[in-house]
Formats: structure tokens, sequence, C-alpha cells
DNA sequence: ATCAAAATTTAACGCGCGTAAACTTAATTA
DNA sequence: TAATTAAGTTTACGCGCGTTAAATTTTGAT
């Protein structure tokens, strides 16, 4: 059986092809609808329903390949994100995607699964699309910065999550130092002062702000700092969590009976190994140890017990990237000097601290 | 500041701007360049090492967009995913888009988010894009069977992971009645028959399989089939299973001391109800009640206790999805019949049953 | 060396749309 | 109503590459 694809349209309005024959049924010239199709509201009020009700009549969509060719910038915007299996990215992307699409832009979807290379080749690939504009969370500390300034000389780029520097025209973020800092506040006015659990060569820039964050507010409150680094490298934070979670809990190498982890993947393996190893975690009396997060990741509200966290303005942070970069696109001018801008973080109170 | 930019290169090697000027550096005419870049093994070795060399020298990359202007196929795949904050689909789609990339074809992954109007965009984008076909992870119950049909009427396309009655010329997935029988001979052997945890109206396919395998696979036993189904719609799945397992437990209403739950995702959320509400799960005899799940979801190993699970063969679904449209697109038919393939699961025994 | 098959080159056309210039029509303002 | 301006039309060209047909070269087997 050949593949004959069988056209779809009813006989008695047959497919249009091209704009000619748009232009002709619907009574607007070639170039007008031209016009329109790149941008709607760039036509006069009473052709554009024209061109719209003749649209409901014939449908026609122009051709996406003959229509970007000759375009110097395309509407499309590409988002990179360092890891697609992370809900906690994917939520974000999700955000930023549904921007992008609401302000007339058609996004692309890259995850670059942890690898440095696959981000690399993930812009390469975006730069043949020749995007207006490209929302970047950059891996971090193995990123390739040489490169990725490269794209971003040749391509309008923000980077939100996690910042590098000097690369792109914008950064939007969280603000480490006080969300760390508000965490820490509460944990010691809760209870003991926390160490600090975090890996110790983290590849994601925001692990050592919040470090120095927790080192910051510890001293301030007169406290001296506890820090917990598990070893292990790349993505799978849960079982680096697990792994050195299990061995500081059997060995009864605890500093302190309160840990803040860097970030909730890590909380979430150090709870699962607190629990098998039969150590009661929790706020309350009963409990021997208490363990908070931050990210406020969709599954700390499940965890065992439920995760103490600090929730991300994941909204505004996509918002304010999405805007900075629409900005740049329409203006067609990039800010005189890097732009970064930080959101404050909540306290979400669960059950483990 | 005027966006000009920066043209990358060296000023030695100017840019090569099209194929006709790569032509002219490379000695080669623009009609075998053509050929080679369509696909590189259809012209002699010998050539095709000129052109590589001349590649390296002078990088010149053709035209994304007037390249696939005038092709009657692109070398595009669409990839759609129902639910992309689902670590799950993530990692099938990262199997998938590997071996796509792997093939010569570039992935192009869209998530649905849940929703069924959000699919049928999905679909209607990449048909603009002309994609050679289409991977399809539909969102199931919930989606338009007429538009999807309609769809797969003018794109080649593969179903995996969930079915839909004569929608795509093939489905891949899981032999639902196979694991779900491996699992239920598993728990009967070692303890209480199982209840069957699930959604009142699943929108997923394979819940409503997995339901009659297991009433099949009880009966076959011997026992009564237990039904619990919680009420909740859409794809909060976590949730879902915490309330209607909080419900069932401090009612004191659990049908038996095993409960099997239609996924991993419902299993999450039952097992952190447990927690909360103080029974111990687990396979020991210390523990009131085993818990078991499907899918072996990536946090699956992370819960308390870790869940006992049916391990989904991810790669083989994913290789035999991509291989089944391969074969489609390069010899240009279409199946006579529509195939339906499932793989086996694996039972993963970890300590909640 | 001979010759047919295979690969490449030359020349030329078309794809569908962006875009610019010159002109015409419609809307706005005085 | 005339003058002004904004919007649309006509005409025409170009983009970069796919593709084809005929002419030519290369290859590999005889």
């Amino acid at each position: 059986m050949k593949n004959e694809r069988r056209v779809c349209g009813r006989m008695t309005e047959p497919k249009i092809k091209n704009m000619e024959e748009f232009a002709a049924v619907s009574g607007i010239s070639r170039p007008t609808l031209s016009k329109y199709f790149n941008d709607p509201s760039s036509v006069r009020r009473s052709t554009r329903t024209r061109i719209e009700s003749a649209l409901e009549k014939f449908d026609y969509q122009p051709n996406f390949y003959a229509m970007n060719q000759n375009r110097r910038l395309t509407k499309n915007i590409g988002i990179v994100i360092p890891y697609m299996a992370d809900p906690f990215f994917a939520e974000i992307a999700r955000n930023v995607e549904n921007l992008v699409l609401d302000a007339g832009y058609r996004p692309i979807l890259l995850g670059s699964h942890g690898d440095p290379e696959q981000e690399i080749e993930n812009l390469e690939n975006l730069r043949v699309i020749k995007p207006a504009g490209v929302l970047l969370a950059p891996l971090g500390r193995v990123s390739d910065p040489d490169r990725l300034s490269a794209f971003c000389a040749d391509v309008p780029t923000v980077l939100f999550d996690a910042n590098i520097e000097n690369v792109g025209e914008a950064f939007v973020g969280s603000d480490n130092m006080q969300s760390i800092g508000l965490m820490v506040d509460y944990l010691c006015e809760t209870g003991e002062p926390p160490a600090f659990f975090e890996m110790k060569s983290p590849s994601n820039p925001n692990a050592l702000k919040r470090r120095s964050a927790y080192v910051y507010a510890m001293e301030r409150l007169g406290h001296a700092p506890l820090l917990l680094q598990a070893p292990g490298e790349g993505w799978d934070f849960e079982d680096i969590g697990f792994q050195e979670g299990s061995r500081v809990i059997s060995e009864r190498n605890l500093p302190s009976d309160t840990i803040l982890c860097s970030n909730d993947r890590l909380a979430i393996g150090f709870l699962s190994a607190a629990y098998q190893l039969g150590l009661r975690v929790g706020s309350g009396a009963e409990s021997a140890l208490r363990v908070a997060g931050h990210d406020d990741h969709p599954f700390s509200r499940y965890t065992c017990p439920t995760l103490t966290t600090i929730a991300q303005d994941y909204e505004a942070i996509a918002r304010k990237s999405a805007q900075t970069l629409f900005g740049m696109i329409e203006s067609n001018a990039r800010p005189v000097s890097r732009i970064e801008t930080v959101f404050d973080g909540n306290l979400v109170r669960r059950g483990s601290a």
C-alpha cells in the first residue's frame, strides 16, 4: 500500500495551495496578507476582519518554511533547560512555554539531559532555525562558557535559574541569600542550628550561592557553619543524597539534628535514607532529626514526612525572563549592561522541620 | 545599542552564504551537494570525503528553511507525550529522542500537559512543519479520536504507551495482562490477595487494561477481586492517591492488607497517606500493609518504604516504536493492517510488598 | 583497451513567500 | 471639501535550495 496521503478538505472548497491563491479567493492582495500573517495587528481592523472571515471559509495556512526563509527574524523562541526529567525544570519550562505562546511566538523546548555537549548541540540546533531569542537555563559549572558566549553574541539570550557570569543579556533567578537566610532563621528559631547538606562539587551555581548564604546566615546568628558534603557527580541527586545520608546516619556522624539540604532532590534521597535506617524525621518532640530542602519540588509534598522547603517563585521568574527577552526582541536592542533580577523565595512549612 | 549581530568566523575564511558558494570553494557541484545533505550515503565515497573535508575547512550548513521548503518530506519527526512534568514520560521521551537522532532525523518533542486540546494543537503545529512521521503517546480516553485519526491519515504515526483503537499505523506498549498477572501472582504467593487501587474514571487506557488484568488474575487464582476506586480527574495522581488513601485508611476501610496500585504515582500518594496516618507499610511481619505499584517511576526507589513495582521495558518500547516508524518512512509504505506490539514487564521487588 | 553502468556536472526552472517601489484608494483632519 | 496621511494594490525581484534533463566524466568489469 503506497503512502498516498489523503487530501483532507471538502471538494467544494478545495485546499488553498499558497498565498497567491488565498489572495485571489479572499480579495486581499498578497503583500497585505503577508503583513497580516507576520503581525495581524499591522493591518487595518476592517481588512483584518475580512482576512479572518476568509480564513474561516477556506482554511489556508502559510508555508512555515517559505515564510521563515526570507525573514530576518523568525518568531521562534528557543527554551533550553538542563534536565527535562526533573519535574522542577519541567514545571518552570511549562510556564515559560505558555508565556512565549501567549506573546505570539513559537516555543521550541529542548532539554540538555545534564550533558554540556548536549547543551551546546541544542544551541547549535537552535541557531539553524534562526530564533528571535533564547531562554536558557544553563547546566552551570559544567557548561562551556566560551561556546555559550559565542552563541549569545549571535542570538539574544536571557539566562534563568542558573547564572553564568557575563553570559547572555540578562539573568533572572531566585535570591538564594534571602531564601537560605529565611530558612536558617526559621530553623534556628525553632530548634538547633542546621548543618548544610550539599554536593562536594556541585555543578549548579545556585548550590555555591546557597552555601555562601548558609555560611553568612549562620555567622550572622553567631553559629558555626557545619558543612556536610556528599561525593558524587552528575544529576542523580536523589541517589547522592541517599548514599551520603545513609552513610552519615549509620555512622552516627550527624553534625547537627537539623539538616538543611541544598535542594529538594538531595533532601528526598536523604529522607529516604533516614526512613530506611529507622531515624524518625520531623519537627515534633518525638523526632530525632529535622530536614529541610529548597525549591518546593513537586514531590516534596509526598515525602515521608512531607518536606519543609523554600518555594521559588516559578511564575515570576518565568514572566520576568520572558518579558525581558520580548523587550529585547521587539525593540531590537540589547541592554547597555547585563541585568540581573532575583526574586524572593517563600518558606513552605511542612512536616520535616 | 542596535542589535548588530557580530559575524562569527575568521576573516581569512569568510562564512559561506549558500550552497552555491560552498560548491565553488569545495569544487563539488551544487546538485551533488544537495544529494549529500539529503543523504550522505547517496554519493560516492570519494566525493563524500571531499565534501566532508571541505566542510571542516569552511563551516557551512544549509539553510534549514530553504532546505525543507521544497522537500516532499522533511527529516523531522514529532514526539508527543501527554505530560512533560511526569518523569516517566520524560524518560521514555528521552529514549525515543535519542533513537530518532541516531537515525539521522530531527526530533521535535512536545508535551500536552494533560490537555486534549493541547494534544490536538501539538499535532496541528507538527502538521505545519511537515514531519516525516510522528511518535505519539496519546492522553487516552480524553483524546479526541476523530481529530487524532484525521491527523494520522495525513502523517505516518506510531502510537506508544497508550493505545487508541484504530488510530495510527501501529501501537507499541506494555503487556498489562502479563505484568499485572505477574504482580498478582507474586503478591498472592507472599501474602494476602491484593485489592486494586485505581481511579474511578481513569483517563489512561492502560488503567482499564490493568483493571481487567487484575480481575482476570484474581479469578484465575480463585480469589474475589476487590476494587478500590478513587474519585478525581486530571493528572495529579499523587494527590488523588493521597486523598483516597487517607480516607480509606483513616476510616479503616481497607478491603485487604495488600494494595496493588494501578500506577506508581497513585502509590506514591497512597504511601504518603499511610505514613502520615502512622500505618506501617512493608513486606515484613511488623507491617500492617503491603503496597505495590506499576511502572517503576523514577521516584519509586525513594518512597518510604521503597516501592515494589513493575518495570516497563522503556528501552524496548522506545526502540520498537521508532523502528516501526522509520520502516514506514523509509519504505514509504503503510502497514497493511495495524500492528500492535507489547512487551513484558519485570517485577521489581522493593520494600513495600 | 573497451564499453556499459554509475556518478557527477551543467543549465535551468520552480517553490512559496518576504520585501521594496510606485501607485491608487480609503480614512482622517483641518 | 480639500489636503493630508495611512493603508492597500500592482508589479517585480530575490531568497536558497529541490529537482530534473541532458551532457559529461568516472568507474569497474570485461
